[in-house]
RNA sequence: UGGGCUAUAGCCAAGCGGUAAGGCAACGGACUUUGACUCCGUCAUUUCGCUGGUUCAAAUCCAGCUAGCCCAG
């Protein structure tokens, strides 16, 4: 009897043409599209859970053969991405939702149902590799053969159980390679547009979103610069994240960029680009994936924030859910609430959130 | 109401008689399964505080007016 495969299906043409490569392999396959955002707008404005998207994924699965479901995961997506996206910007913190999703969605509420459902594999279009290394015993998490697309970044948490249950077709597949796959299997999304920018967001206004959705007022404060001066006001503390230059709405004879948000203050402090380095981090919420654990400092290559090329790196453990990390150079704009991800050539060693710097 | 200085786009600012640099901000786009950064493009052709004058030609020279600043009172 075949292996039971789940697939997560978005509507987009990577989640599709995974389907069709796991179908392809010979896996009794079932598609699934995750509701997990009710948008009333018109679903042109937003890049997942519209109507169209499950038509789309829909058509694919008919397309291809095999069964399709939607799943209700409105509530999971508000408990444990919207609201936590809400309180990260509340605490002065820069969230990445797209990892709480992964985290705890598709990867923890999904994983457990396809478990229940008794599937054996659960199956995303993410871009990355999962192999097993029988020297270490364990499984490991590496980047995709495409290095423009890789996605390894995004799943720093995974442990060893889901990776031994998780298939990623477009691991070693060119984007390039799906969208012709796509066409050639005449999918309806063959050219539809890649997603970006926040999913349940609107038209890129993020503020505006956590402002309507919370029904609270977040108050304007002080741009001050780094001796405490007023420099002007600011329009409530949420609406910006360190290292932004754009948006500020005041003038200087060089551009300014946030430094860092007071938020017991409300006051946001502004500096010249070459004050925004800073060589240490503290990250907790830490997993490692291709070792146990770590008991010495290592050197590692790592990534501050999805697109960024990975920097070197010495890593040490405080404690079981907590490491510091001193890159080489100073890095710019180290910013809480980001993800700090850790790379032993192309093997994800590990990660967390950072969650304080150092100088 | 003695003297001096300055008035150029939202902000700062070049320009010194030959047909309005640049920076910041803003806006648009590219990039991007997060926020940012970055890159590209647009941004005074009824215009250089106002009114006249000189000149083939004035933001640039001259006169007057207005406003602001400074120094003396």
């Amino acid at each position: 009897m075949n292996k039971k495969a789940l697939i997560a299906m978005s509507g987009g043409v990577d989640s599709s043409v995974a389907a069709y490569l796991t179908k392809s392999f010979g896996y009794d396959c079932t598609g699934v599209t995750m509701k997990l955002f009710d948008n009333d707008e018109t679903s042109a404005n937003y890049t997942c859970c519209s109507l169209d998207d499950v038509e789309d994924a829909r058509s694919v699965c008919r397309k291809i053969g095999i069964p399709y479901y939607v799943y209700n995961y409105l509530d999971s997506f508000k408990e444990k991405v919207i609201m936590r996206f809400i309180n990260a910007y509340e605490n002065g913190a820069t969230p990445n939702p797209c990892i709480d999703c992964n985290r705890f969605i598709k990867f923890k509420r999904l994983f457990t149902r396809a478990d229940e459902l008794g599937f054996d594999y659960v199956v995303t279009g993410h871009y990355a590799c999962v192999d097993f290394d029988t020297e270490r015993n364990r499984f490991l998490l590496k980047k995709a053969a495409d290095l423009s697309k890789d996605q390894s970044y995004v799943l720093y948490f995974i442990t060893q159980e889901q990776l031994s249950k998780t298939l990623f077709p477009l691991g070693n597949i060119k984007k390039s390679d799906v969208r012709k796959i796509a066409s050639e299997l005449d999918l309806i999304n063959a050219n539809k547009h890649d997603s970006q920018d926040i999913c349940f967001v609107y038209d890129n206004k993020y503020a505006d979103f956590i402002r309507k959705f919370t029904g609270k007022d977040y108050p304007e404060g002080d741009f001050i610069d780094e001796k405490g001066n007023i420099l002007g006001r600011h329009k409530g503390i949420i609406a910006y994240t360190v290292g932004q230059r754009k948006g500020l709405g005041l003038s200087f004879p060089s551009p300014m960029y946030v430094k860092e948000k007071d938020v017991n203050n409300n006051k946001i402090v502004l500096c010249e680009n070459s004050h925004l380095f800073s060589k240490e981090l503290i990250a907790t919420d830490v997993n490692f994936i291709s070792v146990d654990t770590i008991t010495k400092p290592v050197r590692v290559k790592a990534k501050i924030r999805y697109n960024q090329q990975e920097q070197s790196a010495t890593v040490t453990k405080i404690d079981d859910n907590t490491i510091h990390v001193i890159f080489d150079e100073p890095q710019r704009a180290i910013t809480i609430g980001q993800a700090v991800v850790l790379y032993d050539g192309d093997i994800v060693m590990g990660g967390g959130i950072i969650s304080e710097l150092l100088l």
